[in-house]
DNA sequence: GCGACAG
DNA sequence: ATCTTGTCGC
């Protein structure tokens, strides 16, 4: 698929963090009216000797159960150090490589990582969103920002995750007996919209499906070509 | 200055 | 994120 440069990538910590306040006015926290028929997941592994990593992403159709259609992969080097706060610019340049070799437009995509659950509401997913000018997720496993109630211990459960007086995602129960996960609407969709589809593509992991495969297959991808080198 | 801190 | 086997628990 197609996305627009938005920026370049070789910026230094000022100016990524300039750029993450200027996408921030670009952002659309609304439901898009668009029909949602395909989802995606996407996720980046990390090799600890060299600086190669791998990102993946998975299209699925979005009914009772998932069905893949398709996926795409690809390698590269990290040349921007894991910051917090400033992920997209480690991840997204080889993400993009990997979505550039996609050939069916997911309708939705979810990411490992924060949507507008960010100090500058510039997550991963919100990043991402706004350069494939698609609908986003935020999913991560953890917190970055934002104060919250303990979460009820049942399917579904979820108390929202507040950040300077507004609400910016929610930290939701997807499996009984595991902590919550962290969802925040990234590009074109609401946060009951993003709690929605979450929870209609988990299964029995605490994780949504569309996120694990990918998790899988981009650590399949990592080990596969380590034997090689 | 101290503590927090997606992957 | 990554290094790693068994093991406790639903």
């Amino acid at each position: 698929m197609k996305f627009n440069k938005l920026h370049a990538w070789n910026v230094d910590y000022k100016k990524a963090i300039q750029i993450q306040q200027t996408l921030r006015d670009l952002l659309i926290i609304k439901k898009s009216s668009g029909k949602i028929d395909t989802i995606a997941g996407a996720d980046v592994s990390y090799d600890k000797q060299s600086d190669y990593f791998f990102a993946g992403v998975i299209v699925f159709t979005l009914n009772k159960y998932l069905e893949q259609i398709e996926e795409a992969t690809a390698i590269g080097k990290a040349r921007f150090p894991y910051i917090p706060g400033l992920l997209s610019f480690r991840e997204a340049p080889i993400l993009l490589k990997a979505f550039r070799k996609l050939k069916n437009e997911p309708d939705i995509i979810l990411f490992d990582g924060q949507g507008i659950a960010h100090p500058r509401h510039l997550g991963l997913a919100s990043h991402m969103g706004l350069i494939l000018d698609k609908p986003t997720i935020g999913c991560a496993k953890s917190r970055l920002v934002g104060e919250y109630s303990p979460v009820e211990n049942a399917v579904g459960s979820y108390t929202k995750l507040l950040y300077k007086n507004e609400v910016v995602g929610a930290a939701l129960r997807t499996k009984i007996n595991t902590k919550p996960v962290f969802i925040s609407p990234g590009h074109k969709t609401n946060l009951a919209f993003a709690i929605r589809i979450v929870m209609a593509s988990c299964y029995r992991y605490r994780i949504p499906e569309p996120i694990r495969q990918a998790h899988l297959l981009v650590n399949k991808l990592r080990k596969e070509s380590h034997l090689q080198k």
